[in-house]
DNA sequence: ATAAACCTTGGAGCCTACTCCAAGGTCAAG
DNA sequence: CTTGACCTTGGAGTAGGCTCCAAGGTTTAT
């Protein structure tokens, strides 16, 4: 049986994250004391230490909600169901990778292209990249650099299509 | 000039985008009609891109707000301020790339070790990983499974530290 | 003249995961 | 009996980036 910090100080999360915990349903107490002090047993430290561990392979509460719920009621459901959120999660990952892929890509060539010196940063070539008419830090495009001419000065407020 | 739902569409954003960027003092409107209407010159224009741009990369508004006042300042910096801004950026990008990494590589070892059939969740080796006693999942900690006889029924609420 | 499509404002809501606060009750030690 | 460390509750705040809403004014086309 733990007080609340003391599972707390146990697995290294703070009092107000198992309140948060149980506010969202994921982890109440077994019991209270007379006076309203929550009481954790072995179980509610496992079904934490299971939280825990959800999140640090990438899961969110709302999804360690459900994987709990498979949990619990595991003679009814099938390694599909478990796997399939394994997959799911690891595909938004991957997704996210690539996003941040592409971000490291395009700031690194940015950073390349800048001499970072204590020269004015009028011709700082980060800023010109931003600036450029139209995109051309990204990798995707390849970079030509003859489009600033056609693409502005057109368009009055009276006009543009919308 | 552009009213701002042109400049929304020109750019692929929605209008209320543009009012919350202006609420944050990113973009704001040169002008407006004498009823009120919100227009935006090529100079807006510009500098909307230029937002765009640096989101793009991966930078989030606070720091395009920053970016912007160098940019509208360009003269008084210099470029290790810009540099030093893609390269902070660019190691926050990669702090996040190795946790997704970790996340990737956990995931994907849960999903291999999963038959991920229609077989009941039993003994389904992701759930056994996510219970299992203490961590296991994460690869740094070598697992023992010799400790959950002496970790319990003992602590009561009276009892252990805190 | 009127309807459709635009625009205005302020403010609320969403997602994620806490984190902190205030006002007060409880408990063990000295 | 008081102090200090604990606990309770409800609610607000943070970051990040929108997104949507209502109630109303404006413009444009028919």
């Amino acid at each position: 049986m733990y007080r609340i910090g003391e599972l707390a100080d146990l697995c290294e999360v703070k009092a107000d994250t198992l309140r948060f915990y149980e506010k969202h349903g994921l982890l109440t107490p077994s019991s209270r004391t007379e006076s309203g002090y929550r009481v954790y047993t072995q179980d509610d430290a496992a079904r934490l230490r299971f939280i825990l561990r959800a999140k640090a392979v990438g899961f969110t509460l709302n999804e360690i909600s459900d994987l709990l719920s498979i949990e619990l009621d595991k003679s009814n459901r099938v390694c599909a169901d478990v796997k399939g959120m394994v997959d799911i999660k690891l595909a938004q990952v991957q997704a996210k990778m690539a996003e941040l892929t592409h971000f490291q890509t395009s700031l690194q060539s940015l950073s390349d292209a800048c001499c970072g010196g204590p020269r004015s940063a009028e011709h700082c070539s980060i800023l010109e990249a931003l600036e450029s008419s139209t995109e051309r830090v990204r990798a995707e495009y390849h970079s030509h650099r003859h489009e600033h001419h056609h693409a502005h000065s057109k368009a009055t407020y009276k006009e543009s299509g919308n």
